[in-house]
DNA sequence: ACATATGCCGTAAACGTTTACGACGATGGA
DNA sequence: TCCATCGTCGTAAACGTTTACGGCATATGT
């Protein structure tokens, strides 16, 4: 194992020396700094990350929490791939590496993420499947941690947040259903508290109430999340009536099953009921394709990176951003699923 | 910050001793063990990892190393996420945690490994998206780093794999293409050099032979994964003279845009052609429902944290299940879309 | 010529653990 | 009583870095 004294022997340098050369410090001669850098080259020099974090109090890794287990493979995959895809771009920008921290299903969130901070792994923290009330965010800011979270929360420590516009989903996604004549209009909502369910609730109760219609509780559906969550929801959306004309989905990845569930009752996408989504890349090529409402991802990954630099004392000058509080823009995908319109 | 010494002074005890009682070595007393732990305990003492590590070499994680960006975000989130799990079960009985290590799609694999493994950042490793010839292998086992590969490769540095059966896939979806009357089978394949699309399609061509059919090199169909990669096989399947009657997917998550692909050319699946998929989850509902093969992904998980507890030394008394080398049993699923059956 | 500044480098302490080793008192056997 | 053993604990070195500090030339200013 080529440590930096095998290093600097080979160089008839002294370790010190190597160090600033590798740092990139300014007290060291430019011609030995490229012996150095060559060398640490030939010999696969690669610094103990052990024996700098302990020097250094930093790692060099940025953690990403997200929730595994049945009943959290909730987006699928490709929106979060996407979104660590951005968050690495940036980050490599600076020699910062993401590690995904997976908290299982079984394993209480909270505790976790208190272990993974207490043992030191991670420089700072992006927290995703935010909660309303959350205590994480707490926990982070007591420990000056640098975090930022994806969705926000009324928990509120001053920390950085992303979010995507749900407010805006759920505003826009009426005014169409209402412009169409739909009168009688769902929403499915995900199961636990998390804060985005909360939010399109209040926008779809909002903007019903603005046009004269109310959201009744059980229009208000709650399910899994996933294929399986879709199925359910058609399955109580068939038990209503009268059986509500339209339904805004949180999430995309409920359609296929939601699909499938009204296809076994007869009833089409479409054609018999309006469906709008929320894009996260799977369905694209569901039939009747799906309307829905969608976002960069990738853009999103790079957001959060970005707020992530930002609140970290070494990087606050390139990144002034401060302290970031953002929804995205929302982009409109018009597919065939909403097609329906209501005679009045 | 409390770190031990200051657990030290609040007990009246040096550092070593605090230490030892921590970590259950022998020469302690037993009272003085208990005061420790709920000293701990109350001050929330955690370890700091970084000179624990510097000290002993291990750092009590594991990475898996999986791949993102567009052109991987390949099985779904599903896949991986329900695999995550059943590793993390696995790892968690030893105070081990699994940490997920994103290789970017602009990161060549093989530096992405090297720096994580130099950097010392895990005590072992489980890679994807094995390849056929796949540096990583020689490279880890270099390094003598323990290590498992999800598929396995035609590189053999002795280290366990465990493998989805391919072979088993590709032999009984002919097998049951063949015995419907079909004659002209195609094969949807991954684009790049992973080991899966060479066992597939191996398996493919030897019982088509069997069958005393060949399988045409325009038969044999590549394209990206996902959703879009099922809408390229469409449009591949549309272009072919005379077009199979039946293709088996290397992946479920082709099926979606499969689907579409076909119904946008009036080709209805399990009515105008049969497709068998493999399971990846995300797509139980889909309409027609697909027939596939599917295994247990959280038993993968299991038998992936076990296996690798195996190769390390530390484990090994307590896993002595050698060099595993197992490909899963298979299930296999009935759905609506290989229902087309071929007079002869 | 002298003092001061500058560029470059080596020295050594420090980060928080683990662990080999030795010290000490108590216990037991002869 | 003396020696050996055992149980328990403290001491100190070691792990691989980073960095404050000081040292030594050489360059600069008067």
């Amino acid at each position: 194992m080529v440590g930096i004294k095998r290093l600097a022997d080979h160089l008839n340098l002294s370790i010190g020396t190597v160090s600033r050369a590798l740092n990139d410090r300014p007290d060291v001669n430019e011609d030995t700094r490229k012996r150095v850098l060559q060398a640490a080259g030939e010999l696969n020099y690669v610094a103990n990350q052990s024996g700098r974090s302990l020097r250094s109090g930093l790692t060099g890794a940025i953690g990403f929490m997200v929730q595994t287990g049945p009943q959290f493979n909730v987006q699928g995959d490709n929106f979060f791939t996407t979104v660590f895809d951005g968050v690495q771009t940036v980050l490599n920008r600076h020699h910062l590496d993401l590690i995904v921290l997976l908290c299982s299903a079984s394993e209480d969130p909270d505790q976790y993420l208190r272990r993974m901070v207490l043992r030191r792994f991670v420089d700072g923290m992006i927290i995703s499947h935010t909660l309303r009330e959350d205590p994480r965010i707490a926990f982070l800011a007591s420990r000056r941690l640098p975090f930022v979270t994806l969705g926000r929360s009324q928990t509120d420590a001053g920390q950085s947040w992303l979010d995507i516009d749900f407010e805006a989903i759920g505003r826009r996604a009426v005014e169409r259903f209402v412009q169409r004549g739909h009168r009688n209009i769902a929403v499915a909502l995900p199961l636990d508290d998390i804060n985005l369910g909360s939010v399109l609730h209040a926008a779809v109760a909002a903007t019903m109430a603005q046009n004269g219609l109310t959201l009744s509780a059980a229009n208000t559906l709650r399910s899994h999340p996933g294929e399986i969550g879709g199925h359910e929801v058609a399955g109580q959306l068939m038990a209503l009536s009268p059986r509500p004309t339209a339904i805004v989905l949180s999430d995309d990845s409920l359609a296929v099953g939601l699909y499938r569930g009204l296809m076994e009752n007869g009833i089409l996408p479409g054609r018999d009921i309006s469906i709008i989504g929320r894009d996260s890349l799977p369905v694209r090529f569901l039939s009747p394709t799906l309307t829905r409402f969608g976002q960069s991802l990738r853009n999103l990954g790079i957001d959060l990176g970005e707020a992530l630099l930002a609140s970290m004392p070494a990087y606050e000058r390139l990144y002034p951003l401060g302290k970031v509080r953002k929804v995205l823009d929302m982009q409109f995908f018009e597919g065939e699923s909403d097609a329906l319109t209501i005679a009045n």
